[in-house]
DNA sequence: GTGATGAGGTAAAACGATTTAGTAGAGCGC
DNA sequence: GCGCTCTACTAAATCGTTTTACCTCATCAC
């Protein structure tokens, strides 16, 4: 709608070589001047008094030509680059790219494209990226799970928001629903004793839905133990974990929590990956998941229900999450005024992670497989 | 070493709002000319007849004014844009996501940036994309996994390559070695009836990595059964699968693999995530892995080691591969020029899902779990 | 005094659009 | 014939650089 219209004919006009056509030489071939040409090309309402034969003209000349604007000289003149910028935590992770697919899918129909930069957790690297990234004059920001502690001087939406900024409108789940849905299935079940992984403290969802199992744990009647919370990133371990061990990182936790000795029938992580981890630890150490645990993943990332066994799980509509943010920082370039935050719902995907809580103690005991 | 050796520091001079500082307003600043102030920041030859002094004014001034060239107006008068098109077929899929973050980390590094396109694997968006890419004049394109018909009219590098094309450098996996280090496990371990995944007609990879197989196969003194061949997107299944459903896929057909009754001790899958999804089917039919059947995957994506159980796959080193093909690509920008394909290691990784072939028939018989 | 040389710059033309402020000519009323 | 209004355009400035082709002044040899 904003953005260019015409995207095609790729092609035409003349091979994938040689020199690019200029406005001058459309309208040198039709004997007019390049500012015709634009205004008409344009639709710009100062062409009202092009006469409609002179337009055909114009538009037939230019695909003949195989006419196609400079953007970048386009940009310079008109100060829009038709591009955003992207900053991601990481882009191989599950999460990112995720989100990233949808910003994708919702920004390459409008014309414009994204640059994405990878700031690793690293704050002079988000500094030095938003800067670049301003520097190469991107109409706005998109930032994923990406903590700013100032406005970023640019339209910005945030994708899994944090606090309220100036300028930033923030896509957020909804963390109450998720935190409620993802308890009371597992208190449906039977679990009282449920281990919880807190998310990394630089991760922007943590604190919120922290917040949100709080409540939920409140209205369920459920206590949160402290003896079973374990914060992911903090400093239980004596390793840190790289951005992209999320695994390993959840595998470690998931140890340490037997190493505890606490008594627990269900684990609620902050994560798939985390969750993934930690099952794995759990299965190696000779218990059942979910005969002797039951695990609970959050995000659904692919992959999650071909684990085994499937991972039960909080469902973010990740894709979704990035097109409403491209859609709305596009709407807020158009002009748009930027309203209040926008909320997603999560959904519960039951798997086979998750089972009745049983009264028998968390030991070695494989009396009963998983036989489904 | 090429592009801008000067990035940060970020936020110094002047707020990250207000106007930007120009050239004209740093050389009025000096009672000097922009060329001159150009010339000086630019480190250009010519500028070799400015005083020592003089040069260490420039540079003052435009630290003092925090002084950053619009990059628009750079591109657009010397016809570098200092970013690269990245194509790849769908980006929140670990292959593309891993090679993403290796050319991320290196152009980053070079003051380049990039732009993502996701053709999906449609012929028609390639080409447009292509095209869009050109027009905002990136330098160059890496292709990721993307078989291209004809040269891309810019220096390219093909990361997943295919048949070697004018312009294109290949970066390409060792695939005999890859198919000799899997085959030879499996047949060390006494699998002769090895069943095969041939990846989708559309994957560059594919035919390069069946070539390789069929001579590993006779080199080890193996035999391939065409029914236990199945070609992954091939016409053998009614539903046609969505770039992200890999592991569904790879599912449906492990399923019908069991369906065609023939024996076999192994799959050898074409990715990861086909393997994930046939041993789910596998396990789901009562089969164990690697009891009965042992699986072995390609690429090592993330989490596969922690599958249930753990993945045994050739490992390409995605981030490697990325990292190389930027360099690669930078180097040819800057003039190197373009020798033959850069060839990839692979690298086998033995988990959990393979073990010693059983002669006992592929049928339901849990008598020995899967203890450990 | 002349011509050459070098030092220390600068003017101005690109790059390829967009856009504002006109302008030439036609038509028309009077 | 004058002013006015339209119509159908166009000239030229502008965006912020880079880069080539000068230019001016000193100095020096002869």
């Amino acid at each position: 709608m904003s953005g260019r219209d015409r995207h095609g004919p790729p092609g035409e006009g003349q091979g994938s070589t040689g020199k690019r056509v200029t406005l001058r030489e459309v309208a040198d071939s039709l004997d007019l001047s390049p500012a015709t040409v634009s205004l008409v090309l344009n639709r710009s309402p100062v062409a009202a008094s092009i006469p409609p034969a002179t337009q055909k003209r114009v538009f037939a000349a230019a695909e003949k030509l195989g006419y196609r604007p400079n953007i970048l000289a386009r940009s310079l003149r008109s100060q829009r680059s038709f591009s955003i910028g992207v900053v991601v935590p990481e882009i191989s992770e599950g999460y990112a790219s995720g989100i990233l697919s949808g910003i994708e899918d919702h920004l390459m129909g409008s014309g414009y494209f994204y640059l994405v930069a990878s700031h690793r957790s690293k704050a002079d690297l988000l500094d030095e990226y938003l800067y670049l990234l301003k520097e190469r004059l991107v109409e706005g920001f998109i930032l994923v799970s990406t903590p700013i502690e100032e406005p970023p001087g640019l339209p910005a939406v945030a994708v899994a928001g944090h606090r309220s900024l100036e300028g930033v409108t923030n896509v957020v789940l909804d963390h109450d629903r998720a935190a409620h849905l993802a308890l009371s299935h597992l208190a449906d079940l039977g679990h009282r004793r449920i281990a919880l992984f807190k998310g990394h403290p630089q991760s922007a969802d943590t604190e919120d839905r922290w917040q949100a199992i709080r409540r939920a744990t409140r209205s369920l009647g459920l206590v949160i133990h402290p003896e079973l919370t374990l914060q992911l990133g903090g400093e239980a371990l004596d390793r840190a974990f790289s951005p992209d061990e999320g695994y390993q990182e959840g595998y470690a936790y998931g140890r340490l929590l037997l190493d505890r000795k606490a008594d627990f029938t269900a684990l609620f992580a902050f994560n798939d990956v985390s969750a993934i981890g930690a099952m794995r630890a759990f299965l190696d150490s000779g218990l059942a998941v979910p005969g002797d645990v039951s695990v609970l993943g959050f995000d659904d990332i692919h992959g999650a229900g071909f684990q085994n066994p499937g991972l039960t799980t909080v469902r973010q509509p990740l894709r979704a999450m990035g097109t409403a943010a491209a859609r709305i920082l596009l709407e807020r370039l158009a002009g748009a005024s930027h309203n209040g935050p926008v909320t997603i719902t999560p959904e519960l995907i039951v798997r086979g992670s998750t089972a009745p809580a049983t009264a028998r103690p968390r030991r070695r005991d494989s009396s009963d497989g998983d036989g489904e």
